[in-house]
DNA sequence: TGCGCACCTGTCGGAACTGACAGGCCCGGG
DNA sequence: CCCGGGCCTGTCAGTTCCGACAGGTGCGCA
């Protein structure tokens, strides 16, 4: 018999009610349904029968050697003050929450943040806007390199053990969602652009690093060939080389990086 | 009151019972967790539990102007001989069972398989291994350009709604780990390669298909010094040219294909 | 039968890339 | 203090790329 059995409750470790089980199912279909913005933001509130916070935050980016740079944010009822005062500090990419969320090192409460916390973070901002309950849960790059970050605050909320174990479970999902979310709501312009398949062909040998007259060898045609259709696809992708194409083509996933 | 609090059972239209809840949420955490191709292996018995099956069998490809592309697989108790007769078919690159379920056009069972699918298809070859019963649960491209199918078969199984509603719920979580084991089975080669951050820098701008002179105007330094940054780009990532540059530095996740 | 399209081939010249030479400045660690 | 490494600069020769010219074949469709 599996441990979780034992428990009354449902979810190993999780020690979820009925309901909130029910909500957690609702909760990570969406998450594997996510395709828009719009689709992430109103996945938050649905969260808020697990977690109990007033405001949300979602920020995308990435961490390099300890830096956090961060690229994108969904904003979910954040006091306007504190975001422009968030915005008007030196936080920004100097953040150690963020840092640390962007890590992937576990979800962190404010009530424990405080110790072994970095400084400069965000910790006492929030409290200086009344946000006096708070988590925030981080994941490192997945598919992809961008890291995710989810801040939860507000007057109220618990912040236990259990709060945490759900946050653990949760993140991962939510980081996909998130970037499911990022990566379909600036959907590639023009899809694969009409590309032909001798010139995904081409492309695919491009992607390789071979030369006009080495890919006119490998399908067998001539050199001039082999740069009549990469000529094709730099027009077709409005890019101006074979560097840029090659990314274009990854970027729109006409090939895939491999 | 959500909807899916009026039944006495949990998941919003998966019926689920207790035991079988909580094995859907340790299959999700394994989904969210999934590195490798043997994690993803350890996760398809859990699945047995709800699903009721004796061989299951990922496939992921591409799919192109409805021509299916098997690039990688993952079995798990297949019969020898049904994966021998297989391969020695017409069956890889025409089944139809392959081609929907890369559409992601949802779930399908032997027993309603029969109408409304094109030939070739797998049916009969899995009956007359004896594999009396059976799903197969397909997803198109997500974070990527890699379609996965999902089959799960057997001499015994369930064909009813409520498996089809469960494969509808899962196989996004089991695309993502599919997805998530085979791009971090075959971790890229050296990691960043030692780029540095003015490397990387040049990098951004090759993608975006500068040229040396360009290059060298933006960062403020001079073509051969661009020229230099590129030669070493290329030195480290062992490719012949910016193209394979780009493509290399994306597939590491040095950059991004933005 | 004509039309569009994918695919193929050729030449030419200027621009860009690639690799190898040789050197300079600045900074941190042994 | 020297050494190594990141970063910067230069020259030179050979290769490759890129755009624009002008064509040919085969296939499906109206």
């Amino acid at each position: 018999m599996p441990p979780g059995f034992e428990s009354s409750r449902y979810g190993h470790g999780l020690d979820l009610g009925r309901a909130e089980a029910t909500v957690l199912f609702d909760v990570l279909q969406d998450c594997a349904a996510c395709r828009s913005r719009h689709a992430f933001l109103a996945l938050l509130p649905k969260l808020g029968a697990l977690l109990s916070f007033d405001h949300a935050l979602a920020l995308a980016g990435r961490l390099d050697r300890g830096v956090a740079t961060t690229t994108d944010c969904v904003v979910a009822g954040f006091p306007e003050g504190w975001l422009r005062d968030y915005a008007a500090s030196e936080l920004p990419g100097r953040d150690a929450l963020v840092a640390r969320g962007f890590a992937g090192r576990g979800p962190c409460q404010w009530s424990d943040a405080g110790a072994g916390l970095e400084e400069p973070n965000a910790l006492a901002l929030c409290r200086d806007h009344g946000l006096r309950c708070g988590h925030v849960a981080g994941h490192g790059p997945l598919l992809g390199s961008s890291c995710s970050l989810f801040c939860f605050t507000g007057t109220r909320g618990r912040e236990d053990r259990r709060t945490a174990a759900l946050l653990r479970f949760l993140t991962p999902h939510l980081h996909l969602a998130f970037q499911l979310a990022l990566a379909v709501s600036e959907p590639p312009p023009g899809g694969d652009a009409g590309l032909t398949r001798r010139e995904r062909e081409v492309l695919g040998w491009l992607k390789e690093g071979k030369s006009s007259w080495a890919i006119g060898m490998l399908l067998g045609i001539s050199e001039r060939t082999a740069n009549f259709h990469v000529a094709n696809i730099m027009r077709k992708l409005g890019v101006a080389n074979r560097a840029q194409a090659v990314a274009a083509a990854i970027a729109r996933g006409v090939i895939d990086a491999g």
